[in-house]
RNA sequence: GCGCCCGUGGCUCAAAGGAUAGAGCAUCGGACUUCUAAUCCGACGGUUGUGGGUUCGAAUCCCGCCGGGCGCACCA
């Protein structure tokens, strides 16, 4: 429909430049929106506003010479132009009519778009990486958010035409898995009745007592008398499992889905050559003339790229940092041919940033590492601050929140901020099944759409005569239902999901509006197919968006 | 000190540089003998933190302040 649109008016401003009306060396962009104001028309273009300067003339009288060139035929109801020279347009009936139409046969396609309109087939590849928890720990509530950002901007990309791979990087190679088996290492010969200290830099809790206990429970304490290194290869090893095996359920329960999970440990697995991922990629950045040595450390030039310091590569001891394992993790990405990678990370890493561009530049992928910086969660319970404290052991995991909260509305809440927004979560407001919390609210929409369907007279009659949907709340709905393809592409460029809540909020508001004015089930058959199948329609509408969310769509409630 | 993010009705948030800054919650007042009242309709509520600048036009872009969050490792 924008489309349309879009190609009326570009032909009307050819034919005012051709005709000497208009002093303009090209078309320009015709600059479509949606006014806000209902009676500034269903749509507005502000290119006369725009070109005024270039063409010598005011805006309105620019305006007035391309809405001369405008005829007023197919979608098109009216055109006006009104304040300083926008020029509104006012679609037809038939116009809402077709989109309805369209939406209902479309099903789930509805609202796919390409990413290129000049290359429609060509769907550029991304990987999407993101939560990455370390398996040494359950994940906090952030990662829930982490979780539901990404899994959903997964399937908002993909509708919106990109080929999408989510990837979850598994940081199983450095210390903190050595201090991970220690630590229940230390519970397990508690469990034996051994007095030993607990390391000062273990991991302090509960889960890693009932990882030994486990470990008790299976294999007794055979253990105790093995060699050390013997037994923290096995504990860790037994640990890691459990851990990654609990957190892929906990990501299930969350409606999240992995295509991939990298370990970092492959990074260090030497090829034919004797040669890891690690050393290769190093040695790619030393060709570039990046590194260089210093006080016995490998650094990388990272203030060639504008970071404020450069960056330690391999210690002095011969151990990597954390950042070098990453490098070659996203040398590994390109290298499996990804157009792009977006990485989404907590805003606490922000300072990482830049670096890790610095390295993808180095690497000679410029531009192709989109990093969504997400700000925090604060957890709160009936207005009381929650503290995060992997010390005390008093933090609320992601797994206690989905099981007392629900998925659905952690979800949803979790989505409904934009990333730069922090997330006020209260665990209380949270699990009110009330009006206060507009999860229940889309979905009680969509569950009332779904007891009119299963009292209709008769099935849906796919030539309802939509013509018959004239009433004010109909027309508002079906322009509701009109704003979904502009959503997708606009909440898929701008990595913004969250716009998706606002707009199911809206759409089942208009629904509810247009329920209390209109009887659908009535005497009249053929303006209770019409209903029936604008009904159906709104309904299918409402499950994509929710599905796109990562959301329930309830039949009852 | 430096860097990133945020300051919008009492609260939580919207708003590709566009028209009179919009929703929800809360508060107040209305609407069920009819398809789900977890709903609807209405009212109240604003100098968009502050001072400049950019332009036809600024909550939005630029600069300076004020206030809040986060980060500035040979940790991961």
């Amino acid at each position: 429909m924008q489309q349309q649109l879009e190609e009326v008016i570009s032909h009307a401003i050819q034919q005012a430049i051709a005709a000497g009306e208009l002093d303009l060396s090209a078309v320009p962009a015709v600059a479509l929106e949606r006014p806000k104001d209902a009676s500034h028309g269903d749509w507005a273009s502000t290119v006369s506003l725009r070109c005024a300067k270039e063409a010598h003339q005011s805006p309105r009288a620019i305006a007035e010479i391309i809405v001369s060139h405008i005829s007023l035929e197919g979608i098109i109801e009216s055109v006006d132009i009104a304040g300083p020279g926008f020029i509104n347009f006012t679609l037809s009936p038939a116009a809402w009519q077709q989109v309805i139409r369209q939406a209902h046969e479309e099903g789930t396609s509805f609202g796919r778009s390409c990413v290129n309109p000049a290359h429609p087939e060509y769907r550029p590849r991304v990987l999407l990486e993101y939560v990455s928890a370390n398996p040494t720990g359950p994940m906090h509530v952030g990662h829930g958010r982490w979780a539901a950002l990404g899994s959903s901007l997964a399937c908002v990309m993909e509708h919106a035409g990109w080929d999408v791979t989510q990837e979850f990087y598994i940081n199983d190679a450095g210390v903190q898995m050595e201090r991970f088996a220690q630590s229940i290492v230390v519970r397990y010969l508690e469990l034996c009745g051994q007095d030993v200290e607990f390391p000062e830099d273990g991991y302090g809790g509960a889960y890693i007592g009932e990882i030994a206990q486990m470990i008790m429970d299976e294999e007794g304490d055979q253990w105790l008398v093995r060699p050390d290194d013997e037994r923290a290869a096995y504990f860790m090893d037994y640990g890691y499992r459990i851990m990654l095996g609990r957190m892929a359920s906990v990501l299930d329960r969350a409606n999240t889905h992995f295509d991939s999970w990298f370990s970092e440990r492959t990074l260090y697995v030497p090829d034919a050559r004797g040669r890891n991922p690690i050393e290769h990629t190093l040695t790619v950045l030393a060709c570039g003339g990046y590194l260089f040595k210093n006080e016995g450390a490998t650094w990388f030039r990272t203030t060639d790229f504008g970071d404020d310091k450069d960056r330690v590569l391999v210690k002095s001891d011969g151990s990597y940092t954390y950042f070098a394992p990453d490098i070659a993790y996203h040398n590994d990405k390109f290298s499996r041919g990804y157009d792009l990678a977006i990485n989404i990370l907590g805003a606490d890493h922000h300072g990482y940033v830049t670096r890790l561009k610095a390295a993808c530049t180095a690497l000679g992928y410029e531009g192709q590492l989109e990093v969504l910086l997400g700000q925090l969660v604060n957890l709160f319970r009936d207005g009381e601050v929650v503290r995060m404290s992997k010390r005390t052991g008093a933090m609320v995991t992601f797994e206690e929140l989905l099981e007392e909260v629900g998925p659905d509305a952690t979800r949803y809440l979790m989505l409904a901020r934009s990333t730069d927004q922090a997330v006020d979560f209260d665990i209380e407001a949270a699990k009110k099944q009330d009006a206060s919390n507009p999860v229940y609210y889309v979905q009680y929409a969509h569950a009332r759409i779904c007891s009119l369907i299963r009292k209709a007279p008769r099935p849906l009659q796919e030539d309802a005569d939509l013509s018959l949907l004239v009433d004010p709340s109909e027309i508002i709905l079906a322009k509701k239902i009109s704003e979904f393809g502009g959503l997708i592409t606009a909440a898929a460029r701008d990595y913004a999901p969250f716009r998706l809540t606002h707009y199911a909020e809206a759409l089942a508001s208009t629904f509810h509006s247009f329920y209390t004015c209109c009887q659908v089930i009535s005497d009249d058959e053929a303006l209770t197919d019409a209903r029936l199948y604008l009904v159906e329609t709104t309904r299918g509408v409402l499950q994509l968006v929710l599905s796109l969310l990562g959301v329930s769509a309830p039949e009852r409630m």
